[in-house]
DNA sequence: TATTGACTTGGAGTTAACTCTAAGGTATAT
DNA sequence: ATATACCTTAGAGTTAACTCCAAGTCAATA
């Protein structure tokens, strides 16, 4: 598969993918005689699997790590575990933050929402959401 | 309340406090005699806010839009919220990205637990999960 | 009253993760 | 055969969001 074609199957750049694989994202792609990249399907498998980290905030350096383990064998398959493990605390933690973030927006927006109804904003004067009264 | 006392309660440095009233992700502090920040209960309000929209990846720039719209006055109620309905979208897509990467962790997580008891990885052949079978 | 530690501003520096540029090679349609 | 579109590398530039620094002021303690 061509550059191109991986880049639309994942919805990333060209550049994005170079990079990747100079810093040690994914491992090294096979080219062809001209010099031009071809990606295998475990090459795929590993863009795949870096997009994916990626867009859930996992940081690059992890990745790199992650692959460098791999790249050394199945005497690393409990460190790359401990990796996936550590990695997912932290996503689970981030994501937690994002429905801290969701419970304030609804209920502003559904303070806001009267307000546009009613023409007077009413914050909940007794406070016992976790969000501010005001702002 | 002074800047140290806000930034222990939020855990934010204080830089990031300064920058924050500077770019006015929050309205302007008022200042001592001596020119010193005394938070309100407002002011942290707004932080509260702030580093809660901000921890959910929340770009800096809707909330420096929404601070602005907020010191229009009540006639930008009905754009507030537009903005907010908006970034929850947004922040709904992004957590849908965490859990499809939390999916694919369990599924590798899984499979290097059973490696490590084995001594042998398993991947999934008929690869009816959202995973890769290899990485 | 002197020292210590925290505060102030304006502006420069840092970091992660791309993103772009230059200079050139490859592949395909006319 | 040549134009066009896409590929290559190395390295420089960009962006968001801080983070640090210098030079000076303020406040509490010995």
């Amino acid at each position: 598969m061509t550059i191109k074609e991986v880049c639309s199957k994942f919805n990333v750049s060209p550049d994005t993918l170079r990079y990747y694989e100079r810093v040690g994202v994914i491992p090294e792609v096979r080219r062809t005689s001209g010099g031009i990249r071809d990606y295998s399907d475990d090459d795929i498998k590993w863009v795949e699997t870096a997009t994916c980290f990626r867009s859930a905030g996992m940081p690059i350096e992890l990745l790199i790590e992650y692959v460098k383990l791999y790249q050394e064998g199945d005497h690393t398959i409990s460190a790359r575990c401990d990796l996936l493990k550590e990695a997912r605390e932290r996503i689970l933690i981030e994501r937690k933050k994002f429905d801290d973030a969701l419970k304030k927006m609804d209920y502003k927006i559904k303070v806001y929402e009267n307000a546009v109804e009613t023409g007077k904003l009413e914050w909940n004067k007794d406070n016992n959401c976790c969000c501010c009264n005001k702002s």
